[in-house]
DNA sequence: CTAGGGTTAG
């Protein structure tokens, strides 16, 4: 309360709204609701369906006018008409209308003359959102002459306004004959479902004119709205108004004020709100939950989860939902299972939204067997939302085939496939990569016009890119109406990773013309590029203009980019150099490309000094030692060669998810995939040995890259297996070429591999060789 | 006539 207490005295003072019988704003005048786009002309329709009704019960209408006082005639009218009668046309009209449940709501008792009925009867039009009932209805409302009565219209306006109707919502306000506070809140509640928020707080401040108090409904409503669409001053100033008017006590306002600056992200105004609230609810608490929820405040968010059970508040599907996505975010799996127990106990598991959340809670805890099992135990409830999850949950665990496989079992179970559903089943694509999954997806995503998606079309540039068919890429981007920020750096990326600098310079150079803010990702492709193409002076040039003309801030992967960009090209002091100034304290993912760059330019000393600084910081690193060990096989050392090996082997391999499988003479082999700094385990090794003699790989880097750890494996639609590709990153499109000859020192696949026409070929006319020459040059092995 | 609200993608 200590917002409250100290500052309301402040914000009411000069508040526009401070005082309701003032009128600052000018009451809305029928050009201004115009502008709004509101049509007037709805009620013909009623009328038709008046006269259908009238020429069946063979009485004539005569009313025209909507909202008037009932006269004598009518009155006539109405006592000379068989309501009997009209309640079954009315019955037969709502069947029409396609109505076929209603429980409850029209039975041959009635008696139609009853207001209360017919109040009742619009307000579960209201809550059902049934506007063509609700107009049936407005049509008996005119025929029994009952417009004109306050509540009767009242209830008309709520059906118009909630049934999204809300120019017709307005008329029937217009034409009322006197206004009461429940009425202006049913419209103005009525704006605020129906987005318009300028609009509802126009007709709150108008309220004053009439001298209409705003009572505790009114603020509910309104400060509900300033939460949705963020108007935080308004909310202030309202929260201000209802302390005043003594409105805090009410238990409504008070929840709708705490949900209120929940959605503000004001979670230290909630909190002390919340402490402050004499008597809490479920929804007070399911407001604070959910208010730290999305702030991603998980521990926060689930710590009160337990407090409310502490109070004795039993949570219901939606807490529990969000308590199990806590869990899933902040990798808590004891307490997701328990959560999951608690929830089948209370037969909850397999409803639509709760089962979801459980298979995304899976999926977070990288345990895909449970997802998997739970989405099959809600068998047909499982939505298009569920098996979303459960694809996303394959690719994030990059188990790329299972992904596809869910994809395809999608497409067998008849689930809808949506936007979602191709993103997913897209990045699976990229990551394996297969250009012509890719295309198949593509055909459906054109099918299904879901190019104008931005995730779509993002993701089939990436998986374009990632499959090295760049003119494709450029395709579907062309076709962006309005590309934002990710569907250019997918296409400045994809052309970074192929090596073509220029085209993702003049890329970068265009979306800065065109408005669009280059990004953190945006700098890291074109540093990327620069350093794969041994671009020393441009790369420092743009990593210079990152924060001085973009006011992007450097993070780690840009100085991990910078140092491979010295280190590639032989530049081994300034990549020192530049590691010593880092305002942030290097971790070993800095050191590495370091490490490789002494590998790669034999500076030993160097790398003694680099590999020690890795290992103090992850000591567990094995391939440390693989790179150490060959660097003294380099020189003869052959003593610390061996002692080098022994200290891999005696170091644990990580035993993290993400595997590829390879097979060799029908043995399989499992890997690490995805992350090109993972180390092998050293039975890897020995078979990595082998296969280099039978099978060369190449990549589009491969041939600038640093070489021969050996300790790369990507999984494509064959085998591949990767030398030299440190810093690669994971899925970039990799061909296996067999029998080529490479640089016997460096393994550097060379330029004449482009001469050998029946395997694929990635190099390209403007490809750089900057690394290769120096490499290769140095060895003497140049052919 | 009023307050709360969960799951998936670039």
């Amino acid at each position: 309360m200590n917002l409250m207490a100290t500052t309301w005295k402040m914000i009411v003072g000069n508040s526009p709204l401070c005082s309701f019988a003032c009128n600052k704003k000018e009451p809305l005048e029928p050009q201004r609701i115009k502008k709004f786009g509101i049509e007037h002309l709805r009620f013909r329709n009623d009328f038709k369906l008046l006269d259908k009704i009238a020429q069946r019960i063979n009485v004539s209408v005569s009313g025209s006018g909507m909202t008037r006082p009932v006269n004598g005639s009518e009155m006539g009218v109405i006592e000379d008409t068989d309501f009997e009668l009209i309640g079954g046309i009315i019955y037969d009209a709502c069947k029409e209308q396609g109505v076929n449940a209603m429980p409850g709501l029209l039975c041959w008792e009635w008696n139609l003359t009853d207001k209360k009925n017919i109040v009742d009867q619009l307000s579960y039009c209201s809550r059902e959102g049934n506007l063509g009932v609700g107009k049936i209805f407005h049509a008996l409302v005119i025929k029994t002459g009952f417009c004109g009565d306050k509540i009767v219209d009242t209830a008309l306006v709520n059906m118009y306004a909630k049934c999204g109707e809300i120019g017709s919502a307005v008329k029937v306000f217009d034409g009322m004959l006197s206004i009461d506070v429940a009425s202006y809140n049913c419209l103005i509640s009525g704006f605020l479902s129906n987005e318009m928020f300028d609009e509802a707080l126009g007709f709150f401040a108008q309220m004053g004119v009439w001298e209409i108090r705003p009572n505790h409904y009114t603020f509910s409503i309104m400060i509900s709205g300033c939460g949705s669409v963020f108007a935080i001053n308004e909310g202030i100033q309202l929260h201000a108004h209802v302390v005043k008017l003594q409105h805090v006590v009410n238990g409504v306002v008070a929840n709708s004020l705490l949900t209120m600056y929940c959605k503000f992200g004001m979670m230290e105004n909630a909190q002390s709100l919340f402490q402050s609230l004499p008597k809490k609810n479920v929804v007070s608490w399911t407001a604070i939950i959910s208010g730290l929820y999305q702030q991603r405040a998980l521990e926060k968010a689930l710590l009160q989860f337990y407090l409310m059970r502490q109070h004795g508040f039993e949570p219901n599907e939606y807490t529990l939902t969000m308590a199990l996505s806590s869990c899933g975010g902040i990798k808590q799996f004891d307490n997701g299972y328990a959560l999951h127990a608690q929830l089948v106990k209370k037969g909850m598991a397999s409803g639509a939204f709760v089962g979801t959340a459980i298979v995304d809670m899976y999926t977070e805890l990288g345990q895909m067997d449970n997802a998997e099992k739970q989405l099959q135990e809600m068998g047909t409830i499982a939505s298009a939302v569920s098996w979303n999850a459960l694809i996303a949950g394959f690719v994030h665990n990059n188990n790329i085939e299972a992904a596809l496989k869910a994809f395809h079992k999608m497409v067998l179970n008849y689930v809808p496939i949506d936007e979602y559903t191709f993103s997913n089943a897209l990045k699976a694509c990229s990551s394996f990569p297969s250009l012509s999954t890719s295309r198949q997806i593509h055909c459906w995503v054109i099918k299904a016009s879901s190019e104008r998606n931005l995730h779509v079309a993002s993701s089939l540039i990436e998986a374009y890119g990632k499959c090295g068919s760049l003119d494709d890429a450029e395709k579907v981007f062309d076709q962006i109406s309005m590309p934002d920020i990710v569907s250019w750096n997918c296409l400045v990326k994809a052309y970074s990773q192929h090596g073509y600098f220029e085209k993702a310079v003049s890329l970068f150079k265009k979306m800065v013309v065109e408005g669009v803010k280059p990004s953190g990702s945006t700098f890291l492709a074109v540093l990327s590029a620069c350093s794969h193409c041994g671009l020393v002076q441009e790369g420092k040039e743009f990593f210079k203009s990152m924060l001085m003309n973009y006011s992007v801030i450097p993070e780690e992967t840009h100085y991990c980019c910078m140092v491979d960009l010295f280190s590639r090209s032989g530049h081994l002091e300034d990549a020192l150099d530049f590691i010593k100034r880092l305002p942030i304290k290097p971790t070993a993912s800095i050191w590495r490309p370091l490490l490789a760059g002494c590998r790669c330019h034999c500076d030993l000393q160097l790398g003694e000094y680099v590999a020690n600084r890795i290992l103090e910081l992850e000591p567990d690193d094995a391939s440390v030692h693989v790179t150490l060990s060959n660097m003294y096989f380099d020189v003869g050392r052959l003593g610390d060669l061996v002692k080098q090996r022994e200290l891999m082997k005696l170091k644990e391999v990580k035993k993290e998810p993400g595997y590829s499988w390879i097979e060799v003479k029908n043995k399989t082999y499992k890997f690490f995939s995805g992350d090109t700094t993972h180390p092998q385990t050293p039975e890897v090794y020995d078979l990595l040995e082998k296969l280099i003699n039978d099978i060369r790989i190449s990549t589009p880097h491969t041939e600038l890259g640093l070489c021969n750890e050996g300790k790369l494996l990507y999984h494509s639609e064959k085998l591949a297996v990767c030398f030299g590709l440190l810093n690669l990153p994971a899925g970039t499109p990799i061909r296996i070429f067999k029998n080529i000859r490479v640089c016997s020192d460096c393994h550097t696949t060379m330029k004449h591999i482009s001469k050998i026409t029946k395997h694929e070929i990635l190099l390209r006319d403007n490809y750089r060789f900057h690394h290769f020459k120096q490499g290769c040059c140095s060895c003497g092995d140049f052919w």
